[in-house]
DNA sequence: CTATAATCGGGTAACGGTTTCGGAAACCGT
DNA sequence: ACGGTTTCCGAAACCGTTACCCGATTATAG
């Protein structure tokens, strides 16, 4: 009582395996007669019969799995891009296998080495950091395409947000908010949307002639934003705002401000990047850059599917979202709070 | 230049393809010459050779990967449990499949036939709400193991927290506090492990002779937490607690209170249930219960390897965690407040 | 009515591993 | 030296599907 095999269907049909697999895949037009597409048709029905997908791998060299390797799938940011990639692949008939690298590089390695196993048509690859260059090399001898989400790996193409932009953004916001002596909390520097951001954030600053008041790295968690937030209110009394490199660290710095009983907004003013988590999850309303990550892993897929070997950059534009976290300050209140302003990457 | 294979491997090490296959699966034991498997690891290594998957699978008949089936990844309960899964999974040499069937059953009856193509070895099952029986019970047929985590389905394994006696324990506590006056907010009926729920937080009332204030479906959703409790709000000014049957929800009743001006928790107390969330993302402190999302991953993977295919039931306890958003109330205050309390299934 | 295409569909050899079977060589006791 | 074990390993079959090559049948033309 084995499984069900393309000769039991092609036996009731009354037909050969091959002719059964011409309708499998399609391949009838001209070669074959309806009606006799109609008997294997019925005979499949009948039998309930699936195609192994191990025999058809074997044949055809196309495993129609997609892997999608991450830093953290807990992480919403990755996992809303994670589906994002996902719904396109399912779309077109491909499975996904998501990869977790925990945030280790270690880790990272040995699922590469799976994937190479494995067999994968295509990989969408989020790095920790920047990544071993040989193990995803060696796929790419393969035939194996590689797209890199959310950060730049020299030699890849690449979907990102406008991270530069949107943090520049940001920072004149700030400014024609009144901010003058602001701290920014970044994150890993190895990480190029995090430096994306440090350095449009930094750009914009200087462009109007303003330093930060100081800079810390942390590691996008939660935790680091709170330690890195103690730290800076211990060491600088003075602070007017604080920017985070996402979100979990924005909410970190106020529970730290909270902590050390200086008030939200209204002593000091805190902003944040990404804008994944439930808008309003936190009072006051954080004043954030909108990150498409969805649509960053749709487009991410869309490009693995294409193909496009030459390393292209697929930039996506992000949205500031003001909130009541930073308020005008001082005199100079320019009339910007409460306006969406879309920011696009120049063509 | 085609794929390295098994006899490239064999003319190499001047051995024939069984002996290889000998050495790549352990076979060796008593049967093979040491110098002979020194020759054979030494052709793998020159010639960087990885086993094709698929060729192996046709002939074993098993896949070496599994599949999770849930409603939504970008649910952090969910890419928790996700994780568990994944990390048990990884450390057997096992490949896991993540399939997001985006809270929608045709979308999960799709997945079903995917993975009975896929040929799985294997599936972690979160259903949405009460599954289509024919489409899993197709691929058990074929000897594939089901094991359901967090809510029940008749007839399978199932890994599932503790929530009646969890949600009973929350109920005492609510009543040892002072409050009386309560209305829930519960999730789908048809979802077990919110029905569970339900039934505990009315039971353990009910037990001190306490009626609910009203009791009120949503679908585990910030957005439905927000809508339910207006709706609350506009009928019952004299209500003293909320308590949702997820966080998600609670935080949604905390913003409707905020916005119809009721605070909390001088007004009315709210709690939650599962503790999943950054620990003190929202202030006040969220009352909730912690459910073991990543134990129960592990643990459903578990049971997946070891096969028990009698329907057992695993039920992990959960941990009543108090906040700050349910202080005492009126005259009672037991002074239970601050305390953690293990909660345990009776044996 | 035959020559010739066009159409339809069967046969067979891969694909890259694992497994079974059995043969050769080495080892053993007598 | 001889029969019997054991150890080690090669030959060949097999897993289920698709690709390629042709032969058979029908339609079209001459």
């Amino acid at each position: 009582m084995g499984r069900v095999t393309i000769r039991d269907v092609a036996r009731l049909a009354g037909v050969s395996p091959s002719t059964v697999s011409r309708v499998l895949n399609g391949k009838d037009a001209g070669h074959m007669r309806p009606e006799t597409k109609e008997r294997v048709l019925a005979a499949i029905k009948a039998l309930d019969y699936t195609p192994a997908k191990a025999a058809r791998t074997l044949r055809k060299k196309k495993t129609g799995v997609i892997a999608i390797l991450l830093p953290d799938i807990s992480n919403p940011f990755f996992s809303l891009l994670a589906r994002g990639v996902a719904a396109v692949a399912f779309e077109h008939g491909l499975s996904t296998l998501i990869c977790d690298s925990d945030n280790s590089l270690d880790k990272e390695n040995r699922y590469w080495d799976l994937l190479r196993a494995e067999g994968v048509d295509g990989v969408v690859f989020v790095p920790v950091g920047q990544p071993d260059e040989a193990k995803a090399h060696r796929l790419r001898r393969r035939g194996v395409n590689i797209v890199v989400a959310d950060r730049r790996v020299e030699g890849y193409p690449t979907v990102e947000a406008d991270n530069r932009t949107g943090s520049a953004a940001l920072a004149s916001c700030l400014l024609s908010l009144g901010y003058r002596k602001i701290a920014y909390l970044a994150g890993p520097p190895d990480v190029s949307s995090a430096a994306d951001r440090l350095e449009g954030f930094l750009g914009a600053l200087r462009e109007e002639g303003v330093e930060p008041l100081a800079v810390l790295h942390g590691d996008f968690t939660y935790r680091s934003g709170y330690a890195l937030a103690r730290e800076l209110f211990s060491r600088h009394h003075d602070v007017e705002a604080i920017v985070a490199a996402n979100d979990l660290m924005a909410i970190g710095a106020l529970r730290a401000a909270e902590d050390v009983d200086i008030s939200v907004p209204d002593r000091v003013g805190i902003a944040g990047f990404d804008h994944v988590l439930p808008a309003d999850l936190v009072r006051p309303r954080l004043t954030t850059v909108a990150v498409p990550a969805y649509e960053m892993g749709e487009e991410a897929m869309r490009q693995l599917l294409r193909g496009d070997e030459r390393a292209g950059r697929r930039v996506l534009p992000v949205e500031l979202i003001p909130g009541e976290s930073t308020p005008p300050r001082g005199g100079d209140s320019s009339g910007e709070t409460g306006v969406r302003k879309r920011v696009r990457d120049k063509p």
